[in-house]
DNA sequence: GATTTATGAATGAAGG
DNA sequence: CCTTCATTCATAAATC
């Protein structure tokens, strides 16, 4: 026989013989007993089931949806990992994609530099507000990325004294022996990654039935 | 070939042996073949990337305890992609460290957040120890972690409403975009939004529910 | 138009 | 607690 384990395969999961009693741990799992002890219940059991297999079918949306997002680069469009804005226009080639993120303009980016080189190393909050209040007038811009700026100035300027030496290959690239084309382009492996979990992936989808499903289970959790 | 699928990290990945399960979730093909190209709000982005890798977490949680007791069981797949214990700096010796700083684990940031949306402000220094004690079943973690997240929570949450908060501005454009600062606000039920996704369903695990069950899962796992 | 670079933004940690 | 720094991530812009 064999523990209660799981299933990976969630279509056909019925095939073990577990028993139905509740022998709870009656040894831990320290015996590496490999026989009929259980380290759960069968109604725990039946949950993880579940969970899992859940999981295996979100694991499988989330494929589908790489596969569509590398193959269909339009797609892509979507900045992903920040939307802000409609689903319309989508449909042909180009969506109205709004800046997601802020750029200076150059005239802002004039003021911002001469403001810089004046070596006023700490912008002030309300040097900040001013400075944001005068650069509005050259385009959208909030407090947040003058103080930004500033922040991402300052650092850069400095590691640039440091970091970077005349003769000084400083890179950290350990991993030097890579194809050149082969680089490092993303590796969309949406489903493992970095801490055992999904990582931070920007990956999308919608389904109902993953919503019903997790409903469903949530109240039998009760 | 077969799909991408979660790769379970772990470092005793070298017991395993046949008994491949490479056949997950490569059919169920089915139904779910179709996916909305969605439009997500960043919060909902994030949460459903919490939502996920909480799967991945209890999945993964649930494949160590099982294999310790149960040896015989590998999931095949496996490699290592813990990031915390990195190997590298052989050969060259530039460039050691992969990770200097800490970072939570998908688990760890649930469990904080939860705590953070209790109301609890101040953690004390005892409550510090318990729940750095208890996050500490999710990953590396120290009480100085505990402590500054909280207080950058806090300061982050605080900025939010004040001066260099973002939207400040009176910008007088798009107002259409809601402000994508308001990230992790309350983890608790922000998926179900009538209008996306998934719909009115309840699909959040967030809280205890499913924190406990891990819980009692290590519990009795030791 | 695929890659690479520059840089806006996020966040853990340190200082005060 | 509040401010600042350092590191990292994501992506708009630049480059080939």
């Amino acid at each position: 026989e064999q523990v209660n384990y799981m299933e990976w395969d969630d279509k056909q999961q019925q095939q073990q013989h577990g028993q139905q009693q509740e022998h709870e741990l009656e040894q831990q799992g320290g015996g590496f007993g490999m026989m009929y002890v259980k380290v759960m219940t069968d109604e725990q059991m039946e949950l993880l089931r579940k969970q899992i297999s859940i999981y295996a079918t979100i694991c499988e949306q989330l494929v589908e949806m790489h596969k569509s997002i590398t193959s269909q680069q339009d797609f892509a469009g979507m900045r992903l990992g920040n939307v802000y804005y409609d689903p319309l226009t989508t449909s042909a080639g180009h969506k109205i994609s709004t800046r997601q993120r802020w750029t200076p303009t150059p005239m802002q980016l004039q003021i911002l530099e001469h403001i810089f080189d004046q070596g006023t190393g700490t912008p002030s909050k309300q040097k900040i507000k001013d400075i944001t209040n005068e650069l509005t007038q050259h385009g959208p811009i909030s407090e947040t990325n003058v103080y930004n700026w500033f922040q991402n100035r300052r650092a850069r300027s400095k590691r640039k004294q440091t970091g970077v030496g005349p003769n000084n290959a400083e890179s950290e690239v350990e991993t030097e022996v890579e194809s050149p084309k082969e680089k490092k382009a993303k590796p969309e492996n949406i489903l493992s990654n970095e801490n055992h979990a999904l990582g931070e992936n920007e990956v999308c989808f919608q389904s109902s039935e993953i919503g019903s499903e997790l409903h469903s289970l949530d109240q039998q959790h009760e």
